[in-house]
DNA sequence: ATCAGAAACGGAAACGTTTCCAGTAGTGGT
DNA sequence: ACCACTACTGGAAACGTTTCCGTTTCTGAT
């Protein structure tokens, strides 16, 4: 039924070997090049992709494994990594793990089973266990966001700066008078949140300040976090006069908490967010905010696993690319006089 | 290299169609599915996908095209999607267009070329042209948001009542006291924006208040629109009591504009937006606004897809489902004095 | 035991490419 | 006009499945 490359080659009188040839970008005498473009236009021709893919192996296709899909953040690097691809002829294959570590692992399966040319992994994994079967077979894995030691070597990552940026994050705190600052940040072992804290014990050791254990709170990334971290800062004997919340969902959820407790912002409390989203732009006042540079980390995402790709496989050593993130000045960090 | 049938085959001693036929559900006598499963455990084979597609024709991969991937409403649509696909053995390719119509054409015919069984579109062209490679081949194709006359009959579409709740939100206004309403929304020839202003005139007519046309802003349905939407209302002589935001950007919009403009909602100005997103949760008032079922639609449009795929391309008549949208009541509205 | 019918089986031919390799047609130097 | 050389060419064999169809094996009724 659909046209092939036999039809090409009949129309033609040309041998199979020699469209093939064309196909592939090989050279082909003027004449018999003219005809052959002929024939496709005319027979409206297209490349079989199952049977090049059997020959070749290859099928043009990424798979990306993450913990939701309904999260803007990863939507934006995909923005820019989808883009990237495409213009290689790389389409995005989307598999979504619902936050769950069993269902990571069956995605990694999953898209290996479509046969997939690379696997980008947003991952939640701590251990990178559910890469083992991609890394096996020599697919190339790429890690957004966070990077995973035991890969280390293995596989390629494009993370930010976490460590420097939280550090600069609460030095600002820090210069504008601020001596007990709360950060809220998911839970120990989690790459991001570990060198958040980092930063943050940094910055304090920098001004002479001792950190206060019971200002750092630990418990997960989302919405509720945030709530609960507020209530608990907020409880503490001593209070704080600024909040570190270091994700996008902790600092909504900080917002929320701050507003149902009556607190206005800076006046009664001080605050820098983490990953300005859109919305932020009607939240008044305007949020100190620190800002990861989404779109870059998406391209250089895809141009790192397209070396891989058409590099045969990875002569190059693997690479950890670790990106600058920016701290954007709005107006809720309040100047405390000394 | 890797592992393929014909190990299976050798080292069981059965033939290549035994082997095949337990991989397809067929019967095999008991003793010898054990050697079966017993080979492709210990050889951990798994089925070549490319030679599979070859002579079955199908991919169990399905396409997605829309405007663009960083929206979040989309994604909400997707994440549900690829959740009921997933377990029937789908997996979903995403294409964004970037919200240009040339490369929401050049979209389905990438896609086509990665061999999807079954296109989703989140159509931005009007008369759905991007589509009719697509459905020459045969390849189901279904429509999401919006419908396109042209086309049907020929796909499957899951939209929701837009009319009908358009019409709610604006009699709620109206049966607050509002009289003088604006509505900021799309231009003309937009499905969902032309059905929303439908149901604005409804609401308008029902109540015998004759429709001032400067009142009603026709832009798009982003972010700017609401602003400037927001201005020309305001600016109007005789001004707005309240204004019906018809998508989220245009709500996100007006709540921005309404802010730089020092004015309180609802003090001074009553607002009805669209497509509650979890950051709404933040703002205070709460906002009354209309939501949609993204999760349903994408649920409903997974299993019509997958009808269509299973049904071996699609025997009874194509079909449009409507869906009911909701109004949220928050407290962005104020009841005026008669 | 026998036999018909059903159930399971295996050989071989596809599916549409790519690629190896031997062969043929062109090139330019003498 | 010849030769050596290069540039193209086409036949055929893969790639790993599925499926048709003619055979073999099993089942249970006699």
């Amino acid at each position: 039924m659909a046209v092939t490359i036999k039809d090409i080659a009949k129309r033609t009188g040309l041998g199979l070997a020699t469209i093939s040839r064309y196909l592939n970008g090989g050279n082909v005498r003027p004449q018999n090049l003219a005809a052959i473009e002929e024939a496709i236009q005319e027979l409206n021709y297209s490349r079989n992709n199952f049977a090049h893919g059997l020959k070749t192996r290859r099928s043009s296709v990424i798979g990306v494994v993450l913990p939701e899909i309904r999260n803007a953040l990863f939507m934006e690097v995909i923005t820019e990594m989808e883009y990237v691809l495409k213009k290689q002829g790389y389409a995005i294959l989307i598999s979504d793990c619902h936050n769950n570590k069993q269902k990571e692992m069956e995605s990694v399966d999953f898209l290996l089973s479509k046969s997939v040319d690379g696997i980008v992994s947003f991952p939640l994994s701590r251990s990178g266990r559910h890469l083992a079967a991609a890394l096996e077979r020599n697919v190339p894995v790429l890690l957004v966001d966070r990077a995973i030691k035991q890969l280390s070597g293995k596989v390629d990552a494009v993370v930010i700066d976490n460590r420097r940026i939280a550090c600069e994050a609460v030095r600002h705190l820090i210069g504008r008078g601020h001596r007990r600052i709360g950060i809220i940040t998911s839970s120990r072992g989690e790459y991001t949140a570990d060198e958040r804290v980092r930063g943050y014990l940094d910055a304090l050791d920098e001004a002479g300040i001792e950190p206060d254990p019971g200002l750092i709170i630990r418990k997960s990334f989302d919405l509720e976090s945030g709530l609960e971290g507020y209530r608990k800062l907020l409880g503490k004997s001593g209070g704080v006069t600024a909040i570190f919340a270091t994700s996008h969902n902790i600092t909504m959820g900080v917002l929320m908490a701050a507003g149902a407790d009556g607190k206005r912002v800076p006046r009664d409390i001080s605050i820098v967010g983490f990953d300005a989203m859109d919305w932020l732009r009607i939240v008044n006042p305007p949020l100190t905010i620190v800002e990861q540079p989404m779109a870059q980390i998406g391209r250089l995402a895809a141009e790192i696993l397209l070396r891989r790709l058409v590099g045969g496989g990875g002569e190059d050593a693997r690479q950890t690319v670790i990106l600058p993130a920016k701290l954007n000045f709005g107006a809720s960090v309040r100047r405390l006089r000394p």
